[in-house]
DNA sequence: CTTTCGTCCTGACTGC
DNA sequence: TGCAGTCAGGACGAAA
């Protein structure tokens, strides 16, 4: 799935196309994605206009005029196209906003993992998506003092407290390999152990290894393009993701990036540069 | 409370 | 060529 960064190139994307337009049919060609759309959904998005669009964790927000905020998440698998009308639909296109003006925007996603509903935006801090998420990762609220306190006492390993939205939010399985490459921490340390002075070196790294992504337009794998089609770059970028049986760039002798499986996912590491 | 595990679903790829 | 098995960027709820 897209993680922070693809969200929010996905987001970016976006703007342009829907930020200031009317949304005059919203097609649902089916009646559920991860969660079923809700019985109102069509009826309190069609004719709204689109204010702004914003990234929250790893969901899209679109603020309509009415007050209400539509949500979507693009699981593992969803993308979000700009097409013109006349496109025939691929098999996997769930969601369409059309704008009027000749082109739509489409939600495929082949794994259904994705969700869409909506919710007014007012009250979108306490709402059942949101309210149990941590900190956003580019937030000046991110800082050492606070992932130490989230880390606390956690047994987890670091690399799997990184995959809880609750710890800090928008890190998924490939930033956070690249994000503790990055640091010199090994993804198989307690996680307690990481409060402190190791938490100095791993918040810049993960805002850096993020910001670069975004930079790069996110990270093309299987199903990631921005809404335009254009491809992410920054799969050129990993250090350590993808990369088992090569070199490490740390340069040391007989450095290798090895594969291990933590939590039923894979992680990939430097067992030189990362302890 | 924390942590682990199974589950949702399709498609791409590997190896026989 | 076909087919079975494995794996994939996420996140939820149940269970221990």
């Amino acid at each position: 799935m897209p993680e922070l960064p693809e969200v929010e190139t996905v987001c970016r994307g976006l703007q342009p196309v829907l930020e200031g337009r009317r949304i005059v049919r919203l097609t649902l060609r089916r009646k559920d994605l991860r969660i079923p759309f809700p019985k109102d959904l069509k009826a309190r998005t069609e004719g709204r206009k689109v204010e702004r669009i914003f990234r929250k964790a790893k969901y899209i927000v679109m603020a309509l005029d009415s007050g209400d905020a539509l949500i979507a998440h693009l699981g593992m698998s969803g993308r979000m196209q700009v097409v013109k009308s006349a496109m025939p639909f691929d098999a996997h296109d769930h969601v369409i906003f059309v704008t009027g003006d000749g082109a739509e925007v489409r939600f495929n996603d082949p794994r259904r993992f994705g969700l869409l509903t909506i919710t007014p935006l007012a009250g979108l801090e306490s709402h059942k998506l949101f309210r149990h998420l941590g900190p956003d990762p580019l937030a000046d609220s991110f800082t050492p003092e606070a992932l130490s306190a989230a880390l606390k006492g956690r047994k987890t390993a670091i690399k799997t407290a990184l995959l809880d939205q609750r710890i800090v939010v928008g890190v998924g399985n490939i930033y956070a390999s690249e994000s503790l490459h990055l640091a010199g921490i090994s993804p198989k340390r307690t996680a307690g152990t990481v409060a402190g002075e190791r938490a100095r070196v791993l918040v810049p790294a993960i805002k850096e290894v993020l910001r670069q992504a975004i930079a790069a337009g996110g990270s093309s794998l299987r199903d990631h393009v921005q809404p335009s089609g254009e491809l992410g770059y920054f799969q050129h970028a990993w250090k350590a993701y993808g990369r088992e049986g090569e070199a490490c760039r740390c340069g040391a002798d007989k450095a290798v990036i090895k594969r291990i499986v933590q939590g039923a996912r894979s992680t990939f590491f430097c067992a030189k540069c990362q302890r």
